[in-house]
DNA sequence: TACCGTTGAGAACGCTGGTTCTCCCCGAGG
DNA sequence: CCTCGGGGAGAACCAGCGTTCTCAACGGTA
Protein backbone atom coordinates (compact mmCIF):
# COMPACT_ATOMS: atom_id res chain seq x y z
CA UNK A 1 0.00 0.00 0.00
CA UNK A 2 1.81 3.01 -0.89
CA UNK A 3 1.71 6.16 0.97
CA UNK A 4 -0.94 8.28 -0.70
CA UNK A 5 -3.63 5.53 -0.39
CA UNK A 6 -2.55 4.68 3.82
CA UNK A 7 -3.15 8.89 3.83
CA UNK A 8 -6.45 8.50 2.54
CA UNK A 9 -7.57 5.61 4.61
CA UNK A 10 -6.29 6.85 8.07
CA UNK A 11 -8.37 10.52 6.68
CA UNK A 12 -11.36 7.60 6.35
CA UNK A 13 -11.05 6.21 9.41
CA UNK A 14 -9.98 9.09 11.39
CA UNK A 15 -13.17 11.59 9.54
CA UNK A 16 -15.84 8.33 10.74
CA UNK A 17 -14.66 7.73 14.05
CA UNK A 18 -13.98 11.28 14.95
CA UNK A 19 -17.02 12.55 13.28
CA UNK A 20 -19.26 9.63 14.96
CA UNK A 21 -17.47 9.42 18.48
CA UNK A 22 -15.75 12.39 19.35
CA UNK A 23 -11.96 13.15 18.98
CA UNK A 24 -11.24 13.09 22.46
CA UNK A 25 -12.82 9.40 22.86
CA UNK A 26 -11.19 7.84 19.98
CA UNK A 27 -7.72 6.45 20.13
CA UNK A 28 -5.16 5.79 18.00
CA UNK A 29 -5.74 2.59 17.74
CA UNK A 30 -8.92 2.83 16.77
CA UNK A 31 -7.45 4.64 13.88
CA UNK A 32 -5.46 1.53 13.37
CA UNK A 33 -8.15 -1.31 13.34
CA UNK A 34 -10.18 0.48 11.42
CA UNK A 35 -7.68 1.92 8.72
CA UNK A 36 -5.91 -1.04 8.60
CA UNK A 37 -2.74 1.38 8.77
CA UNK A 38 -0.30 0.28 11.22
CA UNK A 39 0.89 2.79 14.23
CA UNK A 40 4.66 2.87 12.79
CA UNK A 41 2.76 3.81 9.29
CA UNK A 42 0.49 6.69 11.29
CA UNK A 43 2.94 7.92 13.18
CA UNK A 44 5.41 8.43 9.95
CA UNK A 45 1.78 9.99 8.10
CA UNK A 46 0.91 12.38 11.15
CA UNK A 47 3.61 12.85 13.77
CA UNK A 48 0.82 13.42 16.25
CA UNK A 49 -2.67 12.83 16.57
CA UNK A 50 -3.35 16.23 16.78
CA UNK A 51 -1.95 16.62 13.03
CA UNK A 52 -4.56 13.89 12.10
CA UNK A 53 -7.08 15.90 13.63
CA UNK A 54 -6.31 18.71 11.96
CA UNK A 55 -6.12 16.98 8.39
CA UNK A 56 -9.36 15.32 9.03
CA UNK A 57 -10.85 19.00 9.48
CA UNK A 58 -8.70 20.74 6.92
CA UNK A 59 -9.86 17.94 4.18
CA UNK A 60 -13.68 17.57 5.40
CA UNK A 61 -13.48 21.64 4.98
CA UNK A 62 -12.54 21.13 1.43
CA UNK A 63 -15.11 18.02 0.81
CA UNK A 64 -18.07 20.08 2.46
CA UNK A 65 -17.65 23.73 0.92
CA UNK A 66 -17.48 21.90 -2.44
CA UNK A 67 -20.05 19.46 -2.10
CA UNK A 68 -22.19 22.83 -1.04
CA UNK A 69 -21.17 24.71 -3.92
CA UNK A 70 -22.14 22.13 -6.27
CA UNK A 71 -25.49 21.86 -4.97
CA UNK A 72 -26.07 25.42 -5.24
CA UNK A 73 -24.62 25.71 -8.84
CA UNK A 74 -27.45 23.72 -9.78
CA UNK A 75 -29.18 27.06 -9.52
CA UNK A 76 -28.97 30.17 -11.69
CA UNK A 77 -31.59 32.35 -10.10
CA UNK A 78 -29.96 34.31 -7.42
CA UNK A 79 -32.90 33.80 -4.78
CA UNK A 80 -33.24 30.14 -5.51
CA UNK A 81 -28.97 30.01 -5.19
CA UNK A 82 -29.75 31.41 -1.74
CA UNK A 83 -32.30 29.47 -0.38
CA UNK A 84 -31.04 26.03 -2.32
CA UNK A 85 -28.56 26.05 0.83
CA UNK A 86 -31.25 25.38 3.17
CA UNK A 87 -32.30 22.31 0.96
CA UNK A 88 -28.91 21.82 1.02
CA UNK A 89 -28.90 21.51 4.64
CA UNK A 90 -32.06 19.52 4.67
CA UNK A 91 -30.38 16.91 2.80
CA UNK A 92 -27.06 16.53 5.04
CA UNK A 93 -29.17 16.58 8.14
CA UNK A 94 -30.58 13.19 6.60
CA UNK A 95 -27.68 11.43 6.49
CA UNK A 96 -27.61 8.04 8.06
CA UNK A 97 -24.87 9.15 10.22
CA UNK A 98 -25.14 12.76 10.80
CA UNK A 99 -24.27 13.96 13.88
CA UNK A 100 -24.44 18.07 14.20
CA UNK A 101 -21.66 20.15 12.30
CA UNK A 102 -17.94 18.68 12.60
CA UNK A 103 -16.51 22.35 13.56
CA UNK A 104 -19.25 22.95 15.99
CA UNK A 105 -18.71 20.09 17.49
CA UNK A 106 -14.52 19.96 17.88
CA UNK A 107 -14.84 23.81 19.32
CA UNK A 108 -17.09 22.33 21.85
CA UNK A 109 -14.34 19.63 22.78
CA UNK A 110 -11.36 21.05 21.74
CA UNK A 111 -11.64 25.04 21.27
CA UNK A 112 -10.36 26.17 24.72
CA UNK A 113 -7.73 23.68 24.84
CA UNK A 114 -6.24 23.10 21.02
CA UNK A 115 -5.34 26.67 19.45
CA UNK A 116 -4.51 24.80 16.42
CA UNK A 117 -8.42 23.37 16.21
CA UNK A 118 -9.71 26.78 17.12
CA UNK A 119 -8.49 28.77 14.52
CA UNK A 120 -9.47 25.75 11.93
CA UNK A 121 -13.06 26.18 13.52
CA UNK A 122 -13.28 29.76 12.48
CA UNK A 123 -11.24 29.51 9.51
CA UNK A 124 -14.20 27.21 8.23
CA UNK A 125 -17.20 29.26 9.87
CA UNK A 126 -15.39 32.13 8.06
CA UNK A 127 -15.54 30.99 4.97
CA UNK A 128 -19.36 29.28 4.48
CA UNK A 129 -19.81 33.03 6.14
CA UNK A 130 -18.47 34.58 3.12
CA UNK A 131 -19.67 31.72 0.62
CA UNK A 132 -23.19 32.87 1.88
CA UNK A 133 -22.28 36.54 1.21
CA UNK A 134 -21.16 35.98 -2.16
CA UNK A 135 -24.28 34.71 -2.59
CA UNK A 136 -26.42 37.72 -1.47
CA UNK A 137 -23.97 40.05 -3.27
CA UNK A 138 -24.93 37.91 -6.19
CA UNK A 139 -28.20 38.56 -5.59
CA UNK A 140 -27.65 42.07 -5.64
CA UNK A 141 -29.35 42.21 -2.14
CA UNK A 142 -27.89 44.25 0.89
CA UNK A 143 -24.93 42.93 3.26
CA UNK A 144 -26.75 42.22 6.50
CA UNK A 145 -28.88 39.93 4.80
CA UNK A 146 -26.09 37.31 4.96
CA UNK A 147 -25.50 37.16 8.68
CA UNK A 148 -28.67 36.41 9.15
CA UNK A 149 -28.83 33.74 6.96
CA UNK A 150 -25.56 32.32 8.12
CA UNK A 151 -27.08 32.23 11.93
CA UNK A 152 -30.45 30.46 10.79
CA UNK A 153 -28.26 28.08 9.03
CA UNK A 154 -25.82 27.73 12.00
CA UNK A 155 -28.56 27.06 14.66
CA UNK A 156 -30.87 24.57 12.29
CA UNK A 157 -27.00 22.66 11.98
CA UNK A 158 -26.73 22.72 15.93
CA UNK A 159 -30.47 21.60 16.50
CA UNK A 160 -30.35 18.90 13.55
CA UNK A 161 -27.45 17.28 15.69
CA UNK A 162 -28.75 17.96 19.18
CA UNK A 163 -32.44 16.93 18.21
CA UNK A 164 -31.52 14.19 15.58
CA UNK A 165 -34.03 15.35 12.96
CA UNK A 166 -33.90 17.20 9.44
CA UNK A 167 -36.64 19.81 10.23
CA UNK A 168 -34.55 22.48 11.53
CA UNK A 169 -33.44 22.86 8.10
CA UNK A 170 -36.74 23.18 6.43
CA UNK A 171 -37.76 26.06 9.07
CA UNK A 172 -34.18 27.66 8.76
CA UNK A 173 -35.41 27.98 4.83
CA UNK A 174 -38.76 29.52 5.82
CA UNK A 175 -37.27 32.09 8.04
CA UNK A 176 -34.57 32.47 5.42
CA UNK A 177 -37.57 33.06 2.28
CA UNK A 178 -38.97 35.73 4.78
CA UNK A 179 -35.60 37.39 5.20
CA UNK A 180 -35.43 37.35 1.90
CA UNK A 181 -38.85 39.82 1.61
CA UNK A 182 -37.88 41.62 4.17
CA UNK A 183 -34.79 42.94 2.85
CA UNK A 184 -35.89 42.84 -0.87
CA UNK B 1 -18.24 22.86 56.26
CA UNK B 2 -21.47 20.88 55.78
CA UNK B 3 -22.88 19.33 53.03
CA UNK B 4 -24.90 21.79 51.99
CA UNK B 5 -22.24 23.97 51.24
CA UNK B 6 -19.30 21.63 49.90
CA UNK B 7 -21.98 20.44 47.21
CA UNK B 8 -22.25 24.06 46.29
CA UNK B 9 -18.56 24.62 46.36
CA UNK B 10 -18.15 21.73 44.24
CA UNK B 11 -20.60 23.14 42.00
CA UNK B 12 -18.80 26.41 41.73
CA UNK B 13 -15.63 24.89 40.41
CA UNK B 14 -17.21 22.12 37.70
CA UNK B 15 -19.19 24.61 36.43
CA UNK B 16 -15.97 27.31 36.42
CA UNK B 17 -13.41 24.21 35.40
CA UNK B 18 -15.98 22.54 32.82
CA UNK B 19 -17.17 25.32 30.86
CA UNK B 20 -14.14 26.98 31.03
CA UNK B 21 -12.17 24.00 29.47
CA UNK B 22 -14.50 21.19 28.24
CA UNK B 23 -15.47 18.58 30.36
CA UNK B 24 -13.20 16.05 29.87
CA UNK B 25 -9.70 17.69 30.19
CA UNK B 26 -11.02 18.64 33.82
CA UNK B 27 -9.54 15.98 36.18
CA UNK B 28 -11.37 15.21 39.28
CA UNK B 29 -8.40 16.52 41.15
CA UNK B 30 -8.71 20.00 39.87
CA UNK B 31 -12.10 20.02 40.68
CA UNK B 32 -10.62 19.33 44.16
CA UNK B 33 -8.06 21.88 44.42
CA UNK B 34 -10.84 24.29 42.79
CA UNK B 35 -13.54 23.56 45.55
CA UNK B 36 -11.10 23.03 48.45
CA UNK B 37 -13.57 19.85 48.87
CA UNK B 38 -11.39 16.64 49.18
CA UNK B 39 -11.64 14.08 47.19
CA UNK B 40 -13.63 11.85 49.69
CA UNK B 41 -16.30 14.15 50.04
CA UNK B 42 -16.93 15.08 46.60
CA UNK B 43 -17.36 11.04 45.82
CA UNK B 44 -19.75 10.97 49.09
CA UNK B 45 -21.75 13.79 47.17
CA UNK B 46 -21.20 12.57 43.84
CA UNK B 47 -20.41 8.71 43.33
CA UNK B 48 -18.60 9.35 39.81
CA UNK B 49 -17.99 11.92 37.59
CA UNK B 50 -20.35 11.68 35.05
CA UNK B 51 -22.73 12.59 38.28
CA UNK B 52 -21.07 15.72 38.81
CA UNK B 53 -21.17 16.65 35.08
CA UNK B 54 -24.89 15.74 35.13
CA UNK B 55 -25.17 18.20 38.53
CA UNK B 56 -23.70 21.05 37.15
CA UNK B 57 -25.51 21.25 33.75
CA UNK B 58 -28.73 20.55 35.82
CA UNK B 59 -27.84 23.81 38.37
CA UNK B 60 -26.44 25.76 35.00
CA UNK B 61 -30.13 24.82 33.40
CA UNK B 62 -32.08 26.32 36.07
CA UNK B 63 -30.06 29.58 36.70
CA UNK B 64 -29.51 30.30 32.95
CA UNK B 65 -32.76 30.17 32.31
CA UNK B 66 -33.72 32.13 35.37
CA UNK B 67 -31.55 35.19 34.65
CA UNK B 68 -33.00 35.17 31.09
CA UNK B 69 -36.75 35.41 32.31
CA UNK B 70 -36.20 37.66 34.77
CA UNK B 71 -34.43 39.99 32.34
CA UNK B 72 -37.61 39.34 30.14
CA UNK B 73 -39.94 40.10 32.99
CA UNK B 74 -38.57 43.60 33.20
CA UNK B 75 -40.47 44.18 30.01
CA UNK B 76 -43.89 44.66 29.44
CA UNK B 77 -44.93 45.05 25.58
CA UNK B 78 -44.91 41.50 24.11
CA UNK B 79 -42.97 42.59 21.26
CA UNK B 80 -40.20 44.32 23.04
CA UNK B 81 -40.24 40.89 25.77
CA UNK B 82 -39.44 38.97 22.37
CA UNK B 83 -36.11 41.17 21.55
CA UNK B 84 -35.07 41.22 24.76
CA UNK B 85 -34.17 38.10 24.66
CA UNK B 86 -31.03 39.37 22.02
CA UNK B 87 -29.96 41.65 24.64
CA UNK B 88 -30.10 39.53 26.84
CA UNK B 89 -27.60 37.21 24.78
CA UNK B 90 -25.79 39.89 24.17
CA UNK B 91 -24.97 41.02 28.11
CA UNK B 92 -24.37 37.07 28.45
CA UNK B 93 -21.61 37.02 25.63
CA UNK B 94 -20.00 39.64 26.66
CA UNK B 95 -19.06 37.99 30.01
CA UNK B 96 -15.34 37.92 30.38
CA UNK B 97 -15.41 34.00 30.57
CA UNK B 98 -18.12 33.31 27.35
CA UNK B 99 -17.02 30.51 26.03
CA UNK B 100 -20.32 29.52 24.16
CA UNK B 101 -23.13 27.92 25.21
CA UNK B 102 -22.57 24.97 27.48
CA UNK B 103 -25.14 22.57 26.67
CA UNK B 104 -23.88 22.59 22.84
CA UNK B 105 -20.37 22.35 23.81
CA UNK B 106 -21.29 19.46 26.43
CA UNK B 107 -22.99 17.87 22.80
CA UNK B 108 -19.68 18.17 20.80
CA UNK B 109 -17.90 16.54 23.75
CA UNK B 110 -20.11 13.85 25.43
CA UNK B 111 -23.30 13.78 23.29
CA UNK B 112 -22.02 10.52 21.23
CA UNK B 113 -21.26 8.60 24.41
CA UNK B 114 -23.39 9.58 26.89
CA UNK B 115 -26.86 9.37 26.63
CA UNK B 116 -27.31 11.16 30.39
CA UNK B 117 -25.30 14.14 28.62
CA UNK B 118 -27.03 14.40 25.69
CA UNK B 119 -31.20 13.65 27.14
CA UNK B 120 -30.04 17.09 29.43
CA UNK B 121 -28.86 18.75 26.52
CA UNK B 122 -32.38 17.84 24.93
CA UNK B 123 -34.24 18.87 27.74
CA UNK B 124 -32.31 22.27 28.08
CA UNK B 125 -32.81 22.81 24.41
CA UNK B 126 -36.41 22.07 24.25
CA UNK B 127 -36.89 24.41 27.62
CA UNK B 128 -35.73 27.17 25.53
CA UNK B 129 -37.22 26.67 22.71
CA UNK B 130 -40.57 26.19 24.84
CA UNK B 131 -39.89 29.14 26.40
CA UNK B 132 -39.74 31.77 22.81
CA UNK B 133 -43.18 29.88 21.84
CA UNK B 134 -44.41 30.85 24.83
CA UNK B 135 -43.23 34.41 24.57
CA UNK B 136 -44.62 34.57 20.59
CA UNK B 137 -48.07 33.32 21.62
CA UNK B 138 -48.41 35.47 24.29
CA UNK B 139 -47.61 38.53 21.47
CA UNK B 140 -50.55 36.42 19.45
CA UNK B 141 -47.97 35.83 16.82
CA UNK B 142 -48.29 32.64 14.50
CA UNK B 143 -46.08 29.51 16.41
CA UNK B 144 -43.73 28.99 13.21
CA UNK B 145 -42.31 32.54 14.49
CA UNK B 146 -40.86 30.62 17.63
CA UNK B 147 -38.57 28.48 15.60
CA UNK B 148 -37.48 31.13 13.71
CA UNK B 149 -36.17 33.10 16.35
CA UNK B 150 -34.81 29.92 18.63
CA UNK B 151 -32.28 29.18 15.27
CA UNK B 152 -31.30 32.67 15.52
CA UNK B 153 -30.73 32.28 19.31
CA UNK B 154 -28.47 29.36 19.09
CA UNK B 155 -26.82 30.53 15.57
CA UNK B 156 -26.00 33.66 17.68
CA UNK B 157 -24.65 31.55 20.54
CA UNK B 158 -22.63 29.32 18.65
CA UNK B 159 -21.36 31.93 16.76
CA UNK B 160 -20.53 34.30 19.51
CA UNK B 161 -18.35 31.42 21.06
CA UNK B 162 -16.54 30.37 18.22
CA UNK B 163 -15.28 34.13 17.18
CA UNK B 164 -15.27 35.73 20.71
CA UNK B 165 -17.23 38.38 19.74
CA UNK B 166 -20.71 39.60 21.52
CA UNK B 167 -21.30 40.95 18.00
CA UNK B 168 -24.07 37.62 16.64
CA UNK B 169 -26.49 38.89 19.56
CA UNK B 170 -27.05 42.22 17.72
CA UNK B 171 -27.11 40.54 14.06
CA UNK B 172 -29.73 37.86 15.59
CA UNK B 173 -31.48 40.58 17.36
CA UNK B 174 -31.88 42.95 13.91
CA UNK B 175 -32.71 39.35 11.80
CA UNK B 176 -35.61 38.41 14.64
CA UNK B 177 -36.98 42.17 14.14
CA UNK B 178 -37.78 41.59 10.73
CA UNK B 179 -39.15 38.22 11.04
CA UNK B 180 -41.50 39.68 13.64
CA UNK B 181 -42.56 42.18 11.23
CA UNK B 182 -43.12 39.67 8.52
CA UNK B 183 -45.37 37.45 10.61
CA UNK B 184 -46.90 40.31 11.84
C1' DT C 1 21.34 -17.61 -1.95
C1' DA C 2 22.85 -13.80 1.14
C1' DC C 3 22.05 -9.09 2.37
C1' DC C 4 19.48 -5.09 3.65
C1' DG C 5 16.03 -1.70 4.20
C1' DT C 6 11.14 -1.42 5.07
C1' DT C 7 6.94 -2.85 7.15
C1' DG C 8 3.47 -4.79 10.22
C1' DA C 9 1.97 -6.74 14.59
C1' DG C 10 1.83 -5.86 18.84
C1' DA C 11 4.35 -5.35 23.25
C1' DA C 12 6.26 -1.84 26.10
C1' DC C 13 6.66 2.70 28.23
C1' DG C 14 5.12 6.69 30.57
C1' DC C 15 1.66 9.65 31.79
C1' DT C 16 -2.90 11.01 33.00
C1' DG C 17 -6.91 10.58 35.42
C1' DG C 18 -11.00 8.15 37.79
C1' DT C 19 -11.61 5.82 41.90
C1' DT C 20 -10.25 3.74 46.27
C1' DC C 21 -7.43 3.16 50.26
C1' DT C 22 -4.30 4.41 54.15
C1' DC C 23 -3.10 7.00 57.73
C1' DC C 24 -3.47 10.61 60.69
C1' DC C 25 -5.95 14.33 63.07
C1' DC C 26 -9.70 16.12 65.62
C1' DG C 27 -13.82 16.77 68.10
C1' DA C 28 -17.85 14.55 70.60
C1' DG C 29 -19.34 11.65 74.11
C1' DG C 30 -18.56 8.80 78.17
C1' DC D 1 -8.44 11.09 79.85
C1' DC D 2 -9.90 7.51 76.53
C1' DT D 3 -12.42 5.97 72.63
C1' DC D 4 -14.29 6.26 68.29
C1' DG D 5 -16.30 7.85 64.08
C1' DG D 6 -15.84 11.20 60.46
C1' DG D 7 -12.99 13.92 57.58
C1' DG D 8 -8.74 15.61 55.09
C1' DA D 9 -4.40 14.92 52.54
C1' DG D 10 -2.54 12.45 49.45
C1' DA D 11 -0.64 7.91 48.06
C1' DA D 12 -2.03 3.88 45.64
C1' DC D 13 -4.31 1.28 42.22
C1' DC D 14 -5.80 0.45 37.72
C1' DA D 15 -7.24 1.29 33.15
C1' DG D 16 -6.82 3.89 28.93
C1' DC D 17 -4.14 5.94 25.59
C1' DG D 18 -0.41 8.56 22.97
C1' DT D 19 3.89 7.27 21.49
C1' DT D 20 7.99 4.37 20.80
C1' DC D 21 10.36 0.08 20.45
C1' DT D 22 11.28 -4.90 19.34
C1' DC D 23 11.36 -8.44 16.40
C1' DA D 24 10.32 -11.17 12.79
C1' DA D 25 8.70 -11.39 7.92
C1' DC D 26 9.25 -9.87 3.31
C1' DG D 27 10.67 -8.03 -1.12
C1' DG D 28 14.20 -6.29 -4.01
C1' DT D 29 19.10 -6.75 -5.51
C1' DA D 30 23.64 -8.73 -6.57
Amino acid sequence: MDSELARDRALDAAEKLFYGRGIQSVGMDAIRSTSGVSLKRLYQLFPAKEQLVEAYLDRRDVVWRQRLAEHVDRHTDPRERILSVFDWLREWFQEPDFRGCAWINSYGELGATSPRVLARVRAHKQAFKAYLAGLVADAGLPEPLGGGLYLLAEGAMVTAGIEGTAEPAAEAGRAAGLLLEAYR
